[in-house]
DNA sequence: ATAACTTGTTCTCCTTTTGTTCTTGTTGTA
DNA sequence: TACAACAAGAACAAAAGGAGAACAAGTTAT
């Protein structure tokens, strides 16, 4: 899956991710996000680094903070206007509930569907940030409990800790999701199955694109 | 579409926590509230700090509390219309969802929620019929890929098929979630977990209280 | 009416939180 | 190699928040 927003500003990759998360969570705040909060939330350990990307997106006039004051960070009307805002943004603003995205198999990209749709999942299968949902091909996590059709709900984010399941883009090729175990010279994609292998890849032939926070299986 | 929650631009943290406060409580109150009773209802233990967040709303316009006369803490008209939306309202328009009832462990009765919850679930893992939701415990449907702490949407019913996944009544005494086998003369409870066997028993013994239609699952 | 009590107000002293600025180091890319 | 983007963390000042004392104007009880 691309990303979702189209850059209509100098932006750079980490200013426009923090502008989506806030354009995409701007109703899940109760107050206006403190730079301590939203580094929890983007994943940040650092208030200084967060710091210089929100000063970029103050400069672009998508974002203000009163100065000094300890009064959090706001979208300014224009970053809630132009058609910066991502297609995914506007529509779970809209009410459409969380993006049914498609179908994820070991070994394929992501087949994505015609019509998108949308479901209404639970708070509690899902985050903060911004999800999706994908449809699983496969025996690749079986051992996880996450069966072929079952429904998982990810978490937008291009990061992850080792051990948790992500949806990883191999080779700018192959969508798969599996755990993850990331080293400095290496990156490793291990399913939950017992007849299947670790996967060793460099670094560089991963791009993550999203983490699992949820799953959903009917039986009907 | 926005709630009591919404931010207003000049106030901090707590002003906007208090105003919040004061809204929804609104009708709570016989009289309007004193600083006293303020300091007791959001934790705070001196008057004097209280005083100087009250002093942020007044300036704001939102609060208004007759100069020295001791009359309490009100809202004036434009903090009222301008948060008019409830949160209630909100509940009641959307509806309150499918009843989370308690957690079903195998071997004790389910133990039920002195405080019911509800939850929204998306179609996909409900019926038309009446369903609720319990919380496992235990690994005794791991093999179905059903975990300890997974939530499972049951359908109210009692009766049941061969081969599907029954919440089962035992004696009277015991729930569980298991496979169910109805012979003429025998009922079987098979256990999804290769270390556990199937448990026969007279049908009698036997009340089927729902079957499995959903499962969901959180990684948070 | 007087005393006792409330209540709003102001003040000082204090801790915690927050935004900001820096330096240091890493990584990916032209 | 040089450069931009990025991350972590230290350090700092201002803002926000809290406790409590003191006081004056109103209210209540006796």
């Amino acid at each position: 899956m691309e990303n979702v927003l189209q850059n209509n500003y100098n932006l750079t990759r980490k200013q426009q991710e923090i502008l989506n998360f806030l354009i995409t969570n701007k109703d899940n705040f109760i107050q206006a996000p403190t730079l301590n909060e939203l580094c929890v939330a983007i994943g940040l350990k650092s208030r200084g680094s967060l710091h210089k990307h929100i000063q970029g997106l103050i400069n672009a006039g998508l974002v203000e903070a009163p100065n000094r004051k300890q009064r959090g960070v706001r979208l300014t009307s224009l970053s809630l206007s132009t058609n910066s805002t991502s297609e995914l943004a506007k529509q779970v603003d809209e009410g459409y509930g969380t993006p049914f995205v498609g179908t994820i198999a070991a070994g394929s990209p992501i087949e994505a569907l015609e019509n998108k749709s949308y479901m209404h999942i639970p708070n509690e299968i899902k985050t903060e940030g911004s999800c999706y949902i994908l449809q699983v091909k496969g025996d690749s996590m079986i051992d996880e409990g996450i069966f072929n059709g079952d429904w998982v709900i990810i978490e937008q984010r291009s990061y992850a800790k080792n051990g948790e399941i992500v949806v990883a883009l191999v080779d700018k090729m192959d969508a798969t999701l599996k755990h993850i175990e990331q080293y400095p010279h290496e990156t490793v994609l291990i399913p939950a199955n017992k007849n299947m292998k670790a996967m060793h890849f460099q670094p560089q032939q991963i791009e993550i694109q999203g983490v699992l926070v949820g799953q959903m299986r009917s039986y009907k």
